[in-house]
DNA sequence: TGTACATCAGTGAACGCGCGTTCACTGATGTAC
DNA sequence: TGTACATCAGTGAACGCGCGTTCACTGATGTAC
């Protein structure tokens, strides 16, 4: 049957929402397009009438997910100090759908081309905004110390989620922080 | 037909050779049973005289794998000075077969309980193992610089990979390499 | 304004494929006598 | 020492399943007159 274009937009965003943050969770392979279908509410067939494929999905959704964690962004050295406290939390780690695409995704994303692509206008873009919050330095060092600190949080996040350990893996939390101060 | 007792451990180990080295440079689910057997020369059916299933096979190769690379640890500055500047190398980049596990795998560690197991006992004791390599610090210290140290290292070459851009990609190992100075 | 028709997103069955896993069979080896 | 037989890793066909993808069909909507 056809539909008002409102909606089909509003099916597109929601499948994206829903692939974002499924992948996220599970990885690239780890989910079926039936899944991420049925999370929207759909059966699987009309993904077809939204995305040329499951890696075209991938892309779209990698970009959706940076832009919804870019928009976040502001640029104040107090927006930095909680963004660096609120991404080494617990809740963060225990919460990779919501959380962040690098530290999910970031192996998987370097197998696929096409959502490499994506994701280097992403980080790009991530870092430059970023290198703004540093008050007080030169352009050069501020970027810098962005790309530090983002490897930091990412490297502590992954094995922080590989951990079977509590106690060690708050203690990574922990040190990666007090070494961001 | 029946092998003498020597070769079906040389098999083994074989296998898991192939399956660690594959394993890291395509995930877990990016590899076929039948694949590693075939990089053993063998054909897939007896996988299942050696391994009980897939799952079982990842946790092993996380151990070799990790094995492998903690036998490489001195406990000398020098040691570590050499070992941060060839993690950090395009050449490891480029090689995620003969890499890192946890900058390979680290994502889908988490995911694996069985493997997230194994995983945590090598974490464990590579920390212990590198803490000593800090000459001139107290253990606690050492212990917190020595996390600190591979949450940098794993980030910095989850994010070099993640990348389409060879300029961003060797800044981020360029800048990570300066801060650990 | 009312009617007839073209549009096209959604439906759901079907496809071919590769996966992890199983299994009856093979035959060189090791062992019992 | 020589022979007969049990062992068991390897073979390769087969299984059931879920995947990504396709497609003929449906029917409410938007549009032309």
């Amino acid at each position: 049957m056809r539909y008002p274009a409102a909606e089909t937009a509003e099916k597109h965003r929601k499948i994206l929402e829903a692939a974002s943050k499924l992948f996220r969770e599970r990885g690239f392979s780890g989910v079926s397009l039936g899944e991420i279908m049925k999370a929207t509410g759909l059966t699987h067939g009309p993904f077809y009438n939204h995305f040329a494929s499951k890696e075209a999905l991938m892309s779209e959704a990698v970009a959706f997910a940076s832009q919804q964690s870019n928009a976040g962004i502001e640029l104040t050295p107090e927006w930095r100090a909680n963004f660096v406290a609120g991404y080494l939390s617990a809740t963060h780690r225990d919460a990779p759908g919501e959380g962040c695409l690098m530290a999910a995704l970031g192996a998987e994303i370097g197998r696929e081309p096409a959502v490499k692509r994506s994701f280097t206008e992403h980080l790009e873009g991530l870092v430059e905004r970023m290198a703004s919050s540093f008050a007080g330095n030169s352009q050069k060092k501020a970027r810098a110390e962005t790309i530090r600190t983002l490897a930091a949080l990412v490297g502590a996040i992954v094995l922080a989620r590989a951990v079977d350990d509590e106690a060690l893996s708050a203690e990574i939390l922990r040190e990666v922080e007090a070494g961001l101060k």
